[in-house]
RNA sequence: GGUGAGGUGGGUGAGUGGCUGAAACCACCAGUUUGCUAAACUGACGUAGGAGCAAUCCUACCACGAGUUCGAAUCUCGUCCUCACCGCCA
């Protein structure tokens, strides 16, 4: 969530930013400000009549000590005429900073410079361009029917099995999803990117530290019995890593990398976006999260889309850039590029990864501070992630575009991992 | 799942009703000493919020929440978590 401090110091440049994420935000500033005005004067109020009571009550131990009974009694009657007049304001103080909370929770992210304005997908301005779109023939598969000619996923068997949504990676079809994890992790490592492992499920708090509770709840499957959430990404983990702590400067940045399946209920899609790989129930990916001190991380966010960008490069996929405009980009991002691939036999373009920098939003949230080590003080530190990749887009646009006569030609890059060059 | 023990500052750990925001030790930081390192010595050393130009002061926090009391780290209840042993088991 926004700093309270950032709300304050200017609120007129915050609802002005907050527009360009097509955010209303008067009356929620207005109403922020207003609480925390109230809010300063009960604590005030009752900070002050706390004091006096503290040293009451430490001055009847005394008069019991010295044996002076009436006195005490009296600073008793005292303690209690003082408690009933602020009786309610304590639980009014309470009701504020609770206020607070909820309000400053419904504020999202304020967009960076540079990002575009616009309220959809629409208004995503293209930054960068790469690959070659291959010329398929006419009669060019569409990933789903390449799948069962050559028997690699089996998306019937998941419906028998668990439902739609949950394929079954079979044969080569397996050892590709192996390959890609495999050849991600193994290209992060490269980069710097410290390897997790997380858990696969986490606890209500941290569904909280990223944000993904309380407003996505839905999309997250919940282990009811034992109140625990499947991971939507690895980002929920690993990020996680850093809730309630200060960290030493020194010890800045932290890089990780991570490979998951992730989960995502996916309520309300429908039609040709949930065709085949598209979009699915569960899926594996390779998450890169970066916690870095706030002069650094627009740098690093430049890094981290290198990064993606030599993957795909590596993969020989037609690729491109979006920075998505404030409406398109998620509630905690400070800005937001996508990359796509192109699946050239469904002939549309399908996003394989999202890196974003939450500057001290997602921070703030998490109480993920570091040490400066010049002054001493503690700071907020800037949070980023992206997909790195996300493999199920990754394997419809391999697919599609290496289709060949002769079978699906595999890139040099993952031959190593799956020992073989044709799916046939 | 059963039984028992326990959750105190970066760590170990003392503290069973007021003088404890918390001893002591260790670590970290600054300094003295030193050719360098080590040792020794000196000092500083939690987080959050509020008031103030500032020095500084106030409030809250000893897992979390509620209660008893003039007063709670300390007593009571609930919740969560950890450890040990047993059972089960990849």
């Amino acid at each position: 969530m926004l700093l309270l401090n950032t709300i304050k110091a200017d609120p007129e440049f915050v609802i002005s930013r907050l527009a360009v994420k097509g955010f209303d935000g008067r009356a929620v500033i207005t109403e922020i400000l207003e609480i925390d005005a109230e809010r300063r004067r009960l604590q005030q109020k009752t900070e002050s009549d706390s004091a006096q009571l503290n040293k009451l009550s430490k001055s009847i131990g005394m008069l019991m000590k010295e044996g002076k009974k009436d006195e005490a009694e009296q600073a008793k009657a005292e303690v209690a005429r003082i408690k009933g007049e602020t009786a309610g304001l304590q639980d009014r103080l309470a009701e504020c900073e609770e206020k607070m909370t909820s309000l400053l929770l419904t504020v999202p992210n304020l967009p960076y410079e540079g990002v575009p304005e616009g309220k959809t997908a629409e208004d995503n301005v293209v930054e960068k361009t790469g690959g070659v779109i291959p010329e398929l023939p006419e009669d060019a598969l569409p990933h789903w029917e390449l799948a069962k000619k050559y028997n690699i996923i089996d998306f019937e068997m998941g419906v028998k099995v668990t439902g739609a949504g949950f394929p079954f990676y079979i044969g080569k079809g397996a050892r590709l999803q192996r390959a890609l994890q495999q050849f991600f992790l193994d290209e992060a490592w490269k980069a710097g990117y410290i390897e997790v492992e997380p858990p696969f499920v986490v606890n209500e708090a941290s569904g909280y530290g990223t944000g993904q509770l309380p407003d996505k709840e839905g999309q997250m499957y919940h282990v009811q019995l034992d109140n625990l959430y499947l991971i939507p990404t690895a980002e929920v983990p690993v990020t996680n890593i850093y809730r309630d702590v200060i960290i030493p400067e020194a010890e800045l940045p932290k890089k990780n990398c991570a490979y998951s399946p992730c989960w995502r209920r996916e309520a309300g899609s429908y039609g040709k976006d949930v065709r085949g790989l598209n979009r699915l129930h569960q899926f594996d990916k390779v998450e890169i999260v970066r916690i870095e001190k706030p002069e650094n991380s627009y740098a690093a966010l430049e890094e981290m889309k290198d990064h993606v960008q030599g993957l795909l490069e590596k993969l020989g996929l037609p690729w491109h850039i979006l920075r998505l405009c404030g409406g398109d980009m998620s509630f905690t991002s400070a800005i937001t590029f996508d990359f796509e691939v192109y699946s050239a036999a469904q002939k549309r373009w399908l996003e394989v990864s999202s890196v974003s920098n939450f500057e001290t939003y997602q921070a703030n949230r998490l109480k993920c501070r570091y040490r400066s080590a010049e002054d001493k003080k503690i700071h907020l530190c800037h949070t980023l992630n992206g997909s790195a990749l996300a493999l199920p887009r990754i394997v419809a646009a391999l697919l599609e575009n290496n289709q060949t006569p002769e079978g699906i030609v595999v890139p040099e890059c993952l031959r190593k991992y799956t020992g073989f060059d044709m799916i046939n």
